[in-house]
RNA sequence: UGCGGAAUUGUGUAACGGUAGCACGACAGACUCUGACUCUGUUUGUUGGGGUUCGAAUCCCUAUUCCGCAGCCA
C-alpha cells in the first residue's frame, strides 16, 4: 500500500517523539500543521530542575520536529497565583536558552471564550449548576467502588443557564455553588465523577482585577487554551495520565478549534534533595537556606547562583531521557554534566583556600619574577597569562605532612614537587607554633627547572598550586555539600527536615588567590587547579571576592 | 476494594520477535607540569511463574511490587 511508504524507522528517539512521528505519518491528522508544544507553568513559584526538564521536553521537542513551542502561564486560581513569580520564570527559561518569540499567553487571556464554551455544554445537557458545599460533595463522592451522588444532576438546563449567569454577575457567595460537567458518577477514575469546572473566587485576579468572580478548574480550562492555540501535542507529567479521558471529553464535546493530544510523561527525581514547592518555599522562610536562589537549592536561579551553566543543565535533561518511569537521577550526574562543560570552558586559575606560607629558603630576598601559564590546557587558543613568583607563596595547608605517607605526592621533609609552571622545589622542614600547628613550610628551589621543567629529565610526581604571597589577592570561598544527608528525604513517612545537612556550607575567609581574576565581571566561572570548578558570587564587593564551589574535581586520590 | 500507569546492572536510558547496547558510577591500567582531563580494559541487568515461537526484554496468561487518582489546586 502507498501508505506503507511513509515509515517511521530509524527515530530512535524516546516515546514521545515515536509517538509524534507516528501522528504525523498518520494521514490527515495534521495536515498542513506543525507540531506546536507548549510549556504552562502556573505562576505561583520558582523553576526548578525538574520544571529544567520539562522545558527541555517541551521546547525541545517542537525544536526537533521544526515546529514551535508557546509560554502560556495557567493562571485559573487567582488564591495561588503572583506577577511575582511571572518575570522570574521567563528570565529562567530565556538563561536556558529556549525562545518562545511573541507567543506568551495567558490563561485568562481565554476566560470569555472558556465562558462560552461552558454555555455551550450547558445548553447541551452537558453541565449543570451544582449547589452542594465542598464539605457535602466530599460527602457524596463515594469512594473507590461506590457512585458519587449528587441532587442538583438533573436540573433542566434553563435553571442551570439562569444560575451560571447569576454566578457569573457575583449573586453567590464563595463555595455556594459550582458547574459541574455531567459524565458520569460511577466512574472508577474519579476525575470523570462530573467534575467541578468552575468555582466561584471572589478574590481579585493579578491579571483580570475583579472583572471576574468564577474562575474555570485546570481540567476544563487547560484542553480549551491548548485548543485556542492549536497545541498539537500537550507534554505533562504522569500525574495527569488518569484527566486524559476528562481533557479529551472536554475537548469532543465543545466546538474546539483544534484536537491536541495529551501525552504524559515521568516528572524527574534527583536524590539528596527536594523539589516540592511547598518544600523549598518552607526552607527558604524557615531560614535554612538564604532564599530562593542559595546556590544549595535546585532552583534554576539556585543552580545559576551555584554556577550551573545553560549547557550543562540542557545537556542533563538531554542524557537523562524521557519515559513513562518514575525514577530518581543521581545528584553526581548533574555534577557530571557540569565539569563537563566546564572542563572544556573554564579558565584555569590558581587558589589556595586553606592557605600555608611556603618559604623558598635559597631564593633570593626581594627578587621576584614571572612565568607564563596556559589559561585552558584543553583549549589552546585561549593562549595564557602572565604570574608572579617570589620567596614566599601560600601553598594549600593539606599538601604539606611531616611525615611521609605511602602513596602521597606532596611536600613532605626531602620530597621533591613541582610549584605548577614555576620551579621544582624541595621540602627541607617546617616550623610549628606552640600547639604544633603548622605555620610555615620551608623549601629549596632547583634554579635548572626554571618554568617547571626537568632538563635533567627526572621524574617529578607531584605538582601543587601556589599564589605568591606578595602579589595575590584575598577571597572568601563557599563550598557547598548536599543540603539533606539522606539520599531520599523525603520518601514515605520521613520529615525532610530532619535530614537537613548540618554542613551544607562551609565558608573560607581567607583563601589567596592570583591576581589575575582582578576585575572579572559575572558571571564568570574558573576551575580552581585541583580544586574544582567556582563561579564569583554576586555577593562580590568591589575587591572583597566571594567565589561559590560549583563542583569539586574528581579525586583521584586514595587514601589507605 | 475501583480506575489509570510502571517494572531492563548501583543509577538513568536503548533494543518495537533475531547478538541485551549506551551514558554515569565503581574497579584496574596507560598517559599527565592539575592525583583533573583523555585513553584502554573489567565488573554487574531483562520482577517471579507459566505459555506461543526455530527464536521472547519484546506477544499471551498469571502473580508480585511500586507510583498516581476520592481539591470548589495545577
Amino acid at each position: 500500500m502507498a501508505e506503507d511508504m511513509i515509515t517511521t524507522e530509524g527515530t530512535a528517539g524516546n516515546f514521545i517523539e515515536n509517538f509524534i512521528t507516528e501522528d504525523i505519518a498518520e494521514k490527515g491528522r495534521y495536515e498542513g500543521k506543525t507540531v506546536h508544544t507548549r510549556f504552562p507553568p502556573e505562576p505561583n513559584g520558582y523553576l526548578h530542575i525538574g520544571h529544567a526538564k520539562a522545558i527541555c521536553v517541551d521546547f525541545g521537542m517542537a525544536e526537533k520536529f521544526n515546529g514551535i513551542c508557546n509560554l502560556r502561564m495557567d493562571d485559573t486560581n487567582p488564591t495561588k497565583e503572583d506577577v511575582e513569580y511571572i518575570d522570574a520564570i521567563k528570565e529562567d527559561i530565556r538563561w536556558l536558552g529556549f525562545d518562545w518569540e511573541d507567543r506568551f499567553y495567558f490563561a485568562s487571556d481565554y476566560f470569555e471564550q472558556m465562558y462560552d464554551f461552558a454555555v455551550e455544554l450547558i445548553r447541551k445537557g452537558l453541565a449543570y449548576v451544582c449547589e452542594l458545599t465542598p464539605e457535602e460533595m466530599r460527602a457524596n463522592r463515594g469512594d473507590l467502588t461506590t457512585p458519587a451522588t449528587s441532587p442538583y444532576r438533573d436540573r433542566p438546563i434553563e435553571e442551570s443557564l439562569d444560575l451560571f449567569a447569576r454566578m457569573r454577575s457575583g449573586e453567590f457567595d464563595e463555595g455556594k455553588m459550582t458547574l459541574r460537567a455531567k459524565i458520569d458518577l460511577a466512574s472508577g477514575n474519579f476525575s470523570m465523577r462530573d467534575p467541578v469546572i468552575y468555582r466561584i473566587n471572589k478574590l481579585p485576579h493579578h491579571r483580570t482585577g475583579n472583572e471576574w468572580c468564577i474562575y474555570p478548574m485546570y481540567d476544563f480550562a487547560h484542553p480549551i487554551e491548548d485548543a485556542i492555540e492549536g497545541i498539537t501535542h500537550s507534554l505533562c507529567t504522569l500525574e495527569f495520565e488518569a484527566h486524559r479521558p476528562l481533557y479529551d471529553w472536554v475537548i469532543d464535546n465543545i466546538s474546539a478549534p483544534a484536537k491536541p493530544r495529551q501525552i504524559e510523561f515521568a516528572r524527574l527525581g534527583i536524590n539528596n534533595t527536594v523539589m516540592s514547592k511547598r518544600k523549598l518555599r518552607q526552607l527558604v522562610e524557615d531560614g535554612y537556606v538564604s532564599g530562593w536562589d542559595d546556590p544549595r537549592m535546585p532552583t534554576l536561579c539556585g543552580l545559576r547562583r551555584r554556577g550551573y551553566t545553560p549547557a550543562s543543565i540542557r545537556n542533563f535533561c538531554e542524557k537523562i531521557g524521557v519515559s513513562k518511569t518514575n525514577s530518581v537521577v543521581e545528584y553526581s550526574f548533574l555534577e557530571h554534566c557540569l565539569r563537563d562543560d566546564l572542563n572544556t570552558n573554564a579558565r584555569r586559575v590558581m587558589c589556595v583556600l586553606r592557605p600555608v606560607k611556603l618559604v623558598i629558603t635559597n631564593y633570593p630576598q626581594g627578587q621576584s619574577e614571572t612565568f607564563a601559564v596556559e589559561n585552558n590546557p584543553n583549549k589552546p587558543e585561549d593562549g595564557s597569562r602572565s604570574i608572579t613568583f617570589s620567596r614566599e607563596v601560600w601553598i594549600e595547608a593539606e599538601d604539606f605532612l611531616e611525615e611521609k605517607v605511602k602513596g602521597y605526592n606532596r611536600f613532605y621533609p626531602g620530597n621533591e614537587v613541582r610549584l605548577k609552571s614555576a620551579y621544582i622545589v624541595k621540602c627541607t622542614g617546617c616550623k610549628k607554633d606552640e600547639n604544633g600547628k603548622v605555620v610555615e613550610v620551608y623549601a629549596e628551589y632547583d634554579p635548572a627547572t626554571r618554568g617547571g621543567d626537568t632538563p635533567d629529565g627526572r621524574k617529578v610526581r607531584g605538582t601543587v598550586h601556589w599564589v605568591d604571597a606578595a602579589n595575590c589577592l584575598d577571597a572568601e570561598a563557599r563550598l557547598y555539600d548536599n543540603l539533606f544527608t539522606d539520599p531520599e528525604p523525603d520518601v514515605g513517612e520521613k520529615n525532610f527536615l530532619d535530614y537537613i545537612n548540618p554542613d551544607s556550607l562551609n565558608v573560607l575567609r581567607d583563601c589567596k588567590i592570583e591576581k589575575s581574576v582582578e576585575g572579572a565581571s559575572m558571571p564568570v566561572s574558573y576551575q580552581f587547579m585541583r580544586l574544582g570548578y567556582f563561579c564569583m558570587d554576586k555577593d562580590s564587593k568591589g575587591d572583597a571576592l566571594v567565589f561559590n564551589r560549583s563542583v569539586s574535581l574528581k579525586d583521584g586520590y586514595k587514601k589507605k
